[in-house]
DNA sequence: GAGCCCGCGTAC
DNA sequence: GACGTACGCGGGCTCG
């Protein structure tokens, strides 16, 4: 045990003095509290208390106060700058989860005496952190002195070399010396060096009074003349060791650190480093004292056992639940054990599918599955889970039905804050528990050596099972209770719900025509063959057409075109639109760029999906990710099927392949322009709401105002600027940029944008606004309360500054999108998850939902599908939320 | 050979 | 430097 007690009141006093009178730009004073929090922090580093408490002086008048009215007479009124750092102080302290110990009636000093020596009574040592002389009386062979602000540490051989007394006699020196700024009166003319010298003598305080006599000269005299208030200056200097406390040493364990209350303190205070510091996931800032589990994971084996955790976590009514497989393809890995937990010290891992040579018997996995399925299954009880979909999938491919109410420690993470941290447990875990769990490696080992879980010993994979359920359950009572109504609310009707929606569509996949890519496989193979033959041809040597490196020795180098445009590395630049502006003079470029869009359809697309189809089910499941993207959106990888091509013919071709099987029909149903009517929303333009309601083509339209022509007038080259101009804007975009986009000189552009914003005032206002908004805040939200922080919305670098503000500006209209999105999902799973051989929703791609749906049932399904769709803003939005929608044998037809 | 970064390109 | 959010390919480098 490593017990440290915290003089804060002197620090706090100290910093206050001593340190430049930093304020905030509101003029708040937080040079002190900077200071004490300072101090703290490198007492955290350099001491790593397991015990600890922050103690400061009560407000108000004490005991020595009534002994001596004088006491600390002649200190003025603590002046206002320093009395309104002290609340701050405080929170601060509390937000990093360490003990304030505040006693009314005492000064801090007593506190910390008492403590001390509650301790060496029970045989615990104790460091006092001080910058206060006085405390000295204190030290003895089991407490030390630190000054953390000079770095100066005191034993009692310390205080000896210090004041030339000892410890013991320190209540005597400061007796006779006095106490200027205490206004405790010592002896006239007795300074440290007379103190020591007479204490040196006669060892006490009590033996010099009674050979006061023989003390000679001046000084003599005035000890003779000052004995009475002598004893009183003692009893004021002598720091209390028997304060009546609520607390005792083994109580003072620091707490968990509050991450969000510490951000927003120091956002109050700008103490924008720590801010800095404390969103970066390596920082040790606040890292919150290591939470952890003081009990060994009971592993199952027998059916008793297995029958008492069911009972546990019934009676419970809450459990973690965290299943073990040998892979991470959800439908491909097979169970290989599960964990449960009912709280930080209770957890067990059921062992199901351990193969190793030698061991032990498990229970047989039927016999598991239905044992656990009641209370997998039951609407009573509350399972827990970090990224709970997969343990999902991979029940339910074994026979157990997880069912709601399911919590997700994941969710409930990147609701609270999506940016900062990254949501897996190991990051999760390490922000609120400051635990960082075993890692993965640890167990199965790592590189070609890597062994699947169920070739590693059951020990073992209990202690990280076992782990993986009790830092879940720890997670969940942590992380909740701190979402605000707001997003709690995110997280309830939206996140939430919305996990089984994803397992369902993942679990249900999309059926892929292979063949149909395969022979669009060869084709392109073909193409590119030629391509690059001819490249060769035209170059005159043999080069790796796909590699940049090579290509730009050939192109600039080899050929001498002239250099468009360099890479942020200072490379010359071959990406597509260089390449696009060096085709119209070279021949080669547009060879180049017809080679990379062939075989970027060809590796990407026509070459992996195959791949990627299930050996079982014959169709792609795709990874839905629910806690990446910043904004809200979803993400899917593996394979992504949010990014398969539609702007070109031959990619189109591909959505050719996404097929329904036999006897249904896909069916694709988009919003029309969903950001842009968001805009129009939130900014509450009045003609831009307006034309969304009265149904316009919003591009023509959007032409029509800039270029002050009648609607019908418009050009197709006008209403492409337009067009541009409104997804510049959501984007955040600058004159600059859009220049470029549209290609026109830079003061053109420039010149459309301030029309638009002529024409639509509102806008403009809505975007100053949010950029305001976000810096003075660190956040922006969409239209239901998820919060989106914005790390480097006040930095210093303009570059990331711009970025952070064109995210502010992008973000409310894409994460607002996102919300409306997922509720329809919500909303239609609703309908159709009883139903599923009638209708199924199988793909998510931002602003479109794709379902397949029996061939006779698709007009009903496609006005329900509208329907649900249209009305997903449950009537916030001031403009009407569109939907297209089509069908046809394949995704491709269905547009 | 594994793992990572870079440049590039696909989507909304 | 200049347009937000993602995923993933091949090349090529580093490391063991």
């Amino acid at each position: 045990m490593k017990f440290v007690l915290v003089d804060g009141s002197s620090y706090l006093f100290r910093a206050f003095h001593a340190l430049p009178p930093l304020t905030t730009a509101t003029g708040l004073s937080t040079g002190a509290v900077f200071g004490v929090i300072n101090m703290l922090r490198r007492l955290l580093k350099e001491e790593a208390p397991t015990h600890i408490a922050v103690v400061f002086d009560s407000k108000g008048k004490n005991f020595r106060h009534e002994m001596y009215p004088g006491y600390k007479g002649n200190r003025p009124e603590m002046p206002e700058e320093l009395a309104e750092q002290i609340k701050p102080l405080h929170r601060l302290i509390e937000a990093m989860g360490l003990p304030l110990v505040c006693v009314p009636g005492v000064e801090a000093d007593d506190v910390i005496g008492t403590l001390a020596h509650i301790a060496t009574e029970q045989g615990i040592d104790t460091l006092i952190s001080t910058s206060d002389k006085d405390m000295a009386q204190l030290v003895t062979e089991h407490v030390e002195l630190v000054n953390t602000m000079t770095q100066t540490r005191m034993d009692r051989k310390g205080v000896k070399e210090k004041f030339g007394v000892y410890p013991e006699q320190i209540i005597d020196y400061l007796a006779l010396v006095g106490d200027t700024s205490d206004n405790v009166p010592g002896v006239p003319k007795v300074g440290p060096k007379t103190a020591a010298k007479w204490l040196n003598e006669y060892q006490t305080l009590d033996r010099l009074v009674s050979n006061a006599d023989t003390v000679k000269g001046k000084v003599g005299e005035n000890l003779r003349d000052n004995l009475e208030q002598l004893a009183l200056s003692k009893k004021l200097v002598t720091i209390k060791t028997d304060v009546e406390l609520e607390m005792m040493p083994k109580d003072l364990e620091p707490g968990l650190a509050d991450n969000n209350s510490l951000r927003e303190l120091f956002k109050t205070l700008e103490f924008k480093t720590w801010l800095q510091m404390l969103d970066k996931p390596t920082t040790e800032a606040a890292s919150p004292a290591p939470s952890k589990s003081s009990t060994e994971t009971t592993v199952v084996l027998d059916e008793a056992t297995l029958k008492a955790w069911v009972e546990k976590c019934e009676k419970a009514g809450q459990f973690a639940v965290d299943t073990e497989t040998d892979g991470l393809n959800y439908m491909q890995a097979n169970l290989v054990g599960i964990s449960l937990a009912v709280s930080q010290e209770e957890h067990s891992y059921i062992p199901v599918g351990h193969q190793y040579e030698g061991a032990p018997k498990q229970l047989d996995l039927t016999l598991v599955i239905s044992a656990l399925n009641p209370l997998l299954e039951s609407p009573k009880i509350i399972k827990i889970g970090h990224h709970i979909k997969f343990d999902a999938h991979i029940l339910k491919r074994h026979g157990a039905a997880l069912a709601g109410p399911l919590e997700d420690t994941m969710l409930l993470s990147y609701v609270l804050n999506a940016t900062l941290i990254r949501h897996d447990m190991d990051s999760v875990s390490k922000e609120y528990l400051g635990h960082s769990p075993v890692p993965y490696e640890q167990i199965a080992g790592k590189g070609a050596k890597q062994k699947t879980l169920d070739q590693v010993e059951i020990e073992t994979v209990a202690e990280y099972a076992g782990e993986d359920a009790w830092v879940t359950y720890a997670l969940y009572e942590k992380i909740k209770p701190q979402l605000t109504a707001d997003l709690l609310s995110v997280y309830e009707s939206i996140e939430q719900p919305l996990i089984p929606v994803l397992t369902d569509m993942e679990h249900m996949g999309v059926l892929i025509d292979t063949k149909k890519l395969l022979a669009q496989s060869e084709h392109l193979a073909e193409r590119c063959q030629a391509l690059e033959l001819q490249a060769h041809d035209v170059v005159g040597e043999v080069f790796n057409l796909g590699s940049p490196k090579q290509l730009q020795a050939i192109l600039y180098e080899k050929m001498g075109l002239p250099v468009v445009q360099k890479t942020p590395k200072g490379q010359p630049s071959t990406s597509e639109p260089v390449l696009a502006e060096l085709a119209a003079d070279y021949e080669l470029a547009q060879i180049i760029l017809d080679y990379r869009s062939l075989s970027k359809l060809k590796s990407t697309y026509t070459d992996k999906l195959p791949e990627l189809v299930d050996v079982d089910t014959k169709r792609v499941h795709t990874s839905y990710h629910q806690a990446i993207v910043a904004t809200g959106r979803l993400s899917s990888s593996d394979p992504n099927l949010q990014n398969i091509p539609v702007r070109t013919a031959e990619g189109r071709q591909i959505r050719e392949a996404f097929i329904a099987e036999k006897g249904f029909s896909i069916v694709a149903a988009d919003y029309s322009q969903i950001e842009l009517r968001i805009m129009a929303h939130l900014s509450g333009d009045e003609r831009l709401i307006e034309a969304f309601s009265k149904g316009e083509d919003i591009h023509q339209f959007t032409a029509s105002e800039i270029f002050a022509e009648p609607l019908e007038a418009v050009t197709s080259d006008q209403r492409r600027s337009a067009k541009a101009i409104n997804f510049g804007l959501i984007y955040g975009m600058s004159a600059f940029g859009l220049a470029k986009q549209i290609g026109v000189d830079r003061s053109t552009a420039q010149e459309y944008m301030n029309h638009y914003f002529e024409r639509y005032p509102a806008v403009k206002d809505y975007m100053e606004k949010t950029r305001e908004e976000a810096a003075k805040s660190g956040y922006v939200e969409t239209l239901f309360g998820r919060r989106l922080y914005l790390r480097d919305i006040n930095s210093r670098n303009m570059n990331l500054r711009r970025a952070a503000e064109r995210a502010a500006i992008n973000a409310p209209m894409q994460g607002t999108a996102a919300d409306l999105i997922k509720k329809a999902m919500i909303a239609l799973w609703a309908k159709t998850h009883n139903n599923q051989a009638e209708c199924r929703l199988i793909m998510q791609v931002h602003d479109e939902l794709i379902f397949e749906i029996k061939d006779n049932q698709v007009q009903k399904w496609q006005s329900i599908i509208e329907t649900e769709m249209a009305k997903a803003d449950d009537g916030k939005l001031s403009v009407p939320l569109e939907v297209s929608i089509g069908q046809g044998h394949h995704w491709e037809a269905a547009h």
